[in-house]
Parts: structure tokens; C-alpha cells; sequence
DNA sequence: GTGAAAGCGCTAACAT
DNA sequence: ATGTTAGCGCTTTCAC
């Protein structure tokens, strides 16, 4: 169907071996040859097949990335920093979105390990029922190097790049408290993610080492979604004693959080404070004054993209490497502790 | 490397092409070797090679998408439909996030046809300095299906689903002035964007069925960019004979707009009413209460993979199809006209 | 400097 | 019901 290597061979009066030769500027060729070659290739509009190249030197270039939800902007900035490196190695990407479902990542894996891609980066959806890290732990010993991204799996052996959730929520909860609350909830993402759970834990240990006793009527068990913020908010804002500052594990829920709160007539930060895990990009362009904890987004694409290529060096020693970064707290103004 | 056919057909004591026939579930195996091949399959860990396959079979099964920009939520939501259509064929797809950069693209589907994808999506970045139409029609002629989806390129020979812009801001604008406004700015797209233009025509046709002259002064022309939203509006705001409302022709430019609007403490509608093109579901979300023309993201993915399946047949012959989604105009209250 | 030929892992006639 | 074999398009070793 498509013009292959030999069309050009024969309308060029050369062999095989010689057009791959220039194709791939390995091997002599004399320069003259090497013109008339290419005159053909461009004459027949010749593609090289990336399929037959990929079967003949068993190696496809090629990388898989995982993401649970392509529509969340954070997951958008990870995947632009991750193209923007592969780019500049020419590795391709398939990448797949694995919709926050457990399933549909082991049949993603699947599939990418039928395309005999060369290794992958995931960000896992949640640590429950974790049955893909045993087949990305089974992956890893055929050789597919596997970097996770701001996740965490059962086998904490595989290397990654990570946010320093604890140090991130710890800080804002600290912040809030030296502006002089006492009363903090808390809305937590699900307790089988790690990156929710470490982030509940900043929370207890900054009220700890403030001694601030935990109060188990300030905390609520949210899931990452818009309803749930939304929904714990409201819960929160009627309480006979109200907290006077909330802190919102993701960004997310912060926007159900806001929703409840403007529905309410409330005022940020005079009748509530707040901080959220994560950035949310619309609020600052509103001129929505919300502080937040600041994950890296680009970045953790980029190193995690780095560290991949470096461990596709066959040649290089496979150790676990962990990068954690810390995120930034960015103050505007809704942590304030208004006389109420 | 890894386990091939071959070692499986040596443990289980059988030829390569009964192997091939269990994998395939083509021609008859009688039951037992079936299982003790399966078996033998199970044991060695044994993943089919999609490369070698597809290099047999002259078939990838995979599709290439192009996308301008994948932190832009709407286009993550186009991409969800294709996604699922996609599954739901057990259809591979790479996808490519062309950054708004037609050099980006042009390499993009180089790396598709490369990897011999069977067919492409498309939501092109503009149509200017338009010769990756030219590419694309290449393409199409070497027997690769192309549809566009929301877009147009040079020529418009290729199939593709969009959304009615015009028909949008019509009934954007026209809804204004059903409200009684009479001075009515738009700020626009860049005009070598199809949409971006038919939605500037769809303004000037509903002041012109509504025998309202369209006034030079009232027309901004943006870029789809938050920064000219927010640039465009402030002048706006300015003007000595300012209008009473605005159609803003992106979500992004929306968002400039809305931030210059709280920067400069007026009110909606209040002070100023604004239609915007494109849903934005945060604003929903923070019940700002803006009204918009919604553009069926998903839907726009599901039709338009469903239509590259389709010319995925090669018996079907190819003729150009064009669908054309009208959008809907969802009011909330940002349109109204208050006595000021 | 160039060519011949084996091989990458699999499929699909064609035999048996 | 199963085996043999010729490709699919390219790379690469070994000859010449």
C-alpha cells in the first residue's frame, strides 16, 4: 500500500541496505548516492514505518503516561511538562486517561505493554484495592522502568516524584492558626490516597504542635469532588460552633467550598477563612482572593520525565530514586482572621 | 527479551500458528490444546506484541488525535467523548498536544503517520498560514480518514462536526436586545479563525435583523486569550458612551473580562450585562450567574470519533460528511438589562 | 561504499 | 485440527 523502503531502493538503483543507511546516517554512503536517494524519497513522498523499525530493533521509543482525569487542569499542566521533555528527547507518548478507575488503568497498562512501550509514568488514582501495583511491580521486573508522579502505590519501591503534602498542608494549617484560629476544620480527601492522607496528617500536626487539641466535629471525610467540598460547607457553616477557618484538601472541593459559601452569603475571610490545596487558576483571575498550598505542576511532569529517560539507560543501574518537592503556600488574603 | 509466540509454542508442544489461532480465536483448536496453550500462556506471562502484529497485519488499530491545548477543559471534554467511543471500539489513540503551534502539529503528524495511524481527529489551531491543510490532505489522499472537530482548515473538503457559531452568537446578541439593550460590544477571536469569525458574523447579523447599526467603536478584536478579555474590557468600561452590554466570543476571554469587571467593583447586571461563548463550569460552580452559549463539548468527541469509525471502513466509500451542532443559550441572569 | 540475507514477532494462506 | 511457510518493512551483520 504505502511506498516502502525497497520502492525507493529500486527507483533509486540501490539496495535495501543502502537506503537504510542514509535513512538512518549510519554507515559510508557515498554522497552522491545518498542524494539520489533522497531525490526519491521526496519524490514518492516516503514515510518510514515507525511499526517495522520498532519490530526490527525491538525498541519503540516510545513512552506510556497515565493520568486519572485529563478535564482537571492540574493533571493538564503535569502532562504539558512531561510532552515538553519528550519532546526534546523525540520519545512519543501515549497517553491515557484512566477516568479515576482502577479497571480501566490495568486495561491502559495492558494495552501499552502489548505496544511495547519502553516505560511509563503514572499518577495512580487512590491506593484502594490495589491490585495494578502488583502488575506494575510484575512490569518493572521485565525491564519497563516506572515512574510514578504525586501518587503512591502499595509497593513503595518504584521511584517517583512527589509533593510534600504533609510539609504543604502543615504550613497553611500553621498559618492559619498564627493568624489566631483556633477553630479548624478540616475537609480530607479519601483516606486510601496517600497524597489526601498526608495531608490530613499536616493538619493534625500543625494543631499538635500548636497545642491545639483535634476536634473530631471538625473534620470531614470528603473525596476530592466539588460535592463533597460543597456539601461539608454547608454542614460547616451551620454548625452551632462554627469554626472560623476551613481547610480544603484539594482544589475541587475548594470550589464546591466557595459555591456554599457565596450561596450563604458569606464573606471570605469575614465570616470564614480559608485555604486550599491547590492552586486554582480561575480565582486568582476572578480577583477570588483564596490562599493556597502551590503544587508544582509543570515541574513534577518535567523531573518525572527526566527521571524516566535516565533509568531507560539499560546501561545505568536501576536504583528507586525519590524526589519530593515542596510545594508553596501563596497567601491572599482569605487566611485572615477577621473580628467576628 | 521478552516471552514470543514461539516460546509458547515450543512449551505447549505445538506449532505457531495454533498459537496464533487460540490468541486470535480464528479456526478451530480443538479444546484441549486450547487450554494447555492458554495455560502455557498464563504461565510464561506472555503478552502479545501489538508492533509485530500490526506489522503483519498492515492495521495499527490506533487513531491520532491533535489537540491546541489540553489544559483547556473544554478540550479535555472533547477528548473524554473520544476517549470512550474509542474504548468502546478497542481503538488506540496517541494523542497530541499541538500547543496552539502549527510547526508542533506539523510535526505531530508526522510522528502519527509514522507510527501508521489508521485515521485522525482534529481540532485545528487556526487557519492561518495554513499549510498543514495541505498536509492533511496528503494524508487523506494516502487512504487515512481525517475528521475535524470544531475547526476549520483551508480546505474544506474533510469531514467534521462543529458547532454552529454563528447560530450562537446570534442568539446571544439577539437575546440582548430582546432585553432592550441597544449599545452591544463584542470582543472577538483572532478573524483568521473560522469559529472566531462566525461568531463575529453571528453579531452583526442579529443587530442587523434587530435594525440596530453595528458601531466600530463597540468591536474589540481579541485573541481567545484571558489577557485581551481583560485589556478589552477595562477600555470598555472606560468609554464615555459605554455600552450597556458585552459578548465576550471565548471562556477565556470571558474570564478577563469578568476579572476586569470585579477589578473595577461593577456589578452583573447591574452595572454592565455579558453573554459569554462557552460554557465555563466554574463560574457556575461559584454561582456567578453569567449566561453562555454552550458549545457540546463531549458530544463534539463522541460524533466525531463515531464518524471517523465509520470512514474507517474501507468498502464504505468516502464522502465528505458535515455535522453541525447548534448550541444552546443558557441564561442566568447576566443578560438583563437594569434600569442605571 | 554497497549488497545479500537473516531476523524482529506475528498472521494467513496453503498443505496435510 | 494442526503444521509449514511466506511475507509485513525495516535494521544490521557479514561479505564483497
Amino acid at each position: 500500500m504505502a511506498v516502502t523502503i525497497s520502492d525507493i531502493a529500486k527507483k533509486a538503483g540501490v539496495s535495501l541496505a543502502t537506503v537504510s543507511r542514509v535513512l538512518n546516517d549510519s554507515g559510508y554512503v557515498k554522497e552522491e548516492t545518498r542524494e539520489r536517494i533522497l531525490e526519491v524519497i521526496k519524490e514518492l513522498n516516503y514515510t518510514p514505518s515507525a511499526i517495522a523499525r520498532s519490530l526490527s530493533k525491538s525498541k519503540t521509543n516510545t513512552l506510556g503516561v497515565l493520568v486519572p482525569d485529563i478535564t482537571n487542569p492540574f493533571f493538564g499542566e503535569v502532562i504539558k511538562g512531561i510532552s515538553q521533555i519528550a519532546d526534546e528527547s523525540n520519545l512519543n507518548i501515549i497517553l491515557c486517561d484512566t477516568d479515576d478507575n482502577k479497571d480501566k488503568e490495568l486495561k491502559s497498562l495492558k494495552m501499552l505493554t502489548e505496544q511495547r512501550i519502553q516505560g511509563i509514568i503514572i499518577m495512580p488514582t487512590s491506593v484502594e484495592d490495589d491490585f495494578n501495583s502488583e502488575y506494575l511491580k510484575t512490569l518493572e521486573n521485565m525491564g519497563i522502568p516506572i515512574v510514578l508522579v504525586d501518587g503512591h502505590v502499595k509497593y513503595s519501591s518504584f521511584s517517583g516524584v512527589f509533593v510534600d503534602n504533609i510539609k504543604g498542608s502543615y504550613d497553611a494549617v500553621e498559618t492559619l492558626i498564627k493568624e489566631g484560629h483556633e477553630k479548624i476544620a478540616i475537609i480530607t480527601g479519601r483516606m486510601n490516597s496517600k497524597p489526601a492522607k498526608d495531608r490530613f496528617i499536616g493538619y493534625k500536626k500543625a494543631l499538635m504542635m500548636n497545642n491545639i487539641e483535634m476536634e473530631d466535629k471538625y473534620v470531614f471525610y470528603g473525596d476530592y469532588r466539588q460535592e463533597s467540598g460543597y456539601k461539608y460547607t454547608k454542614e460547616i457553616l451551620e454548625m452551632e460552633d462554627r469554626p472560623s477557618a476551613i481547610f480544603v484538601s484539594n482544589n475541587m472541593m475548594t470550589l464546591g467550598c466557595l459555591k456554599a459559601i457565596f450561596e450563604g452569603n458569606f464573606k471570605i475571610p469575614e465570616d470564614i477563612s480559608i485555604i486550599s490545596f491547590d492552586r486554582i487558576d480561575i480565582l486568582d483571575t476572578l480577583g477570588l482572593n483564596v490562599s493556597y498550598v502551590n503544587g508544582p505542576s509543570v515541574e513534577l511532569g518535567k523531573i518525572g520525565m527526566k527521571m524516566l529517560i535516565e533509568s531507560l539507560d539499560e546501561n545505568e543501574l536501576k536504583e528507586v530514586k525519590n524526589i519530593t518537592l515542596i510545594p508553596e503556600l501563596v497567601l491572599r488574603g482569605s487566611e485572615k482572621l477577621i473580628k467576628r
